[in-house]
DNA sequence: CGGCATCCCCCGAGATACTG
DNA sequence: CAGTATCTCGGGGGATGCCG
């Protein structure tokens, strides 16, 4: 596997791999579930039918693909249980809850903005309806 | 042309729906181009074709799409200018500005991580190819 | 209980072509 | 130049079924 730092010019259709392999990390930790589940894995260690039912709306299939993905990357590890149900643990490593301020920092904005964006595209949308000028200001 | 967004109270098999709202805004936050377009939107304004082209990969759609929505949610301005080519400038609105600060941590945290994830990915994939344990370190 | 494997469907997103 | 409008396709992701 080969990082693409130049980017020919070739046909290129992939996107993911030009330049700067941090895009990649963006990519991965900007994600729908990574943020929940992160979010959802406290400090102390989860089971996963825990997460499955603290986070609303995954499905069991993203769940085992993105801790395993989480996994992978070293930002938790899985411990599983060899008792009769089988019961398997998950929690993030240290380098796994460093990425819990920034994106604690996301979900925060969110808070923090909800009503303003709620607002904005409700007046936006208004506006949209009401044919008002193709919503071009012209200068 | 409708804006999705609305869907109605159908069947509900969409998990967005759900609950919390600052979770849509998590979402819409969280995504991929978005923090690349606000990323690339400095203190100043920046033509369409400009942003286009310093975002590497991103098609022309979904450029639009995502300004769209930005500009929707409040967080970024379009100002048209009808020149004879003509010309529009995307500005982030103070909000928008506000985004900046948890992106740039989502960021610096990619770059801060970078080595460790791609070392702990090859261990993992090393482990994996070698059909060591099935992965599951009993307890 | 946790989690692969399979099937399948939907829509996200690229490519292309056309307007103001 | 900055869009919109169509068509199209691949794969993300849900549902279901089986196994350790």
């Amino acid at each position: 596997m080969v990082t693409t730092l130049e980017a020919g010019d070739r046909p290129l259709p992939d996107p993911y791999r030009q330049g700067c392999p941090t895009r990649r990390i963006l990519d991965r930790v900007a994600d729908r579930w990574t943020v929940l589940i992160v979010g959802a894995l406290g400090d102390d260690s989860r089971r996963f039918s825990e997460l499955l039912r603290r986070i609303e709306g995954i499905s069991q299939k993203m769940l085992t693909q993105t801790l395993r993905a989480l996994e992978r990357d070293g930002l938790v590890t899985r411990t599983a249980h060899l008792e009769v149900p089988v019961r398997v643990e998950y929690r993030l490593t240290d380098a796994g809850r460093t990425l819990r301020e920034p994106l604690k920092a996301l979900e925060e904005w969110s808070i923090a903005h909800f009503t303003g964006i709620a607002q904005s595209q409700t007046h936006y949308d208004s506006k949209a309806d009401a044919g008002e000028s193709p919503r071009d200001r012209a200068v």
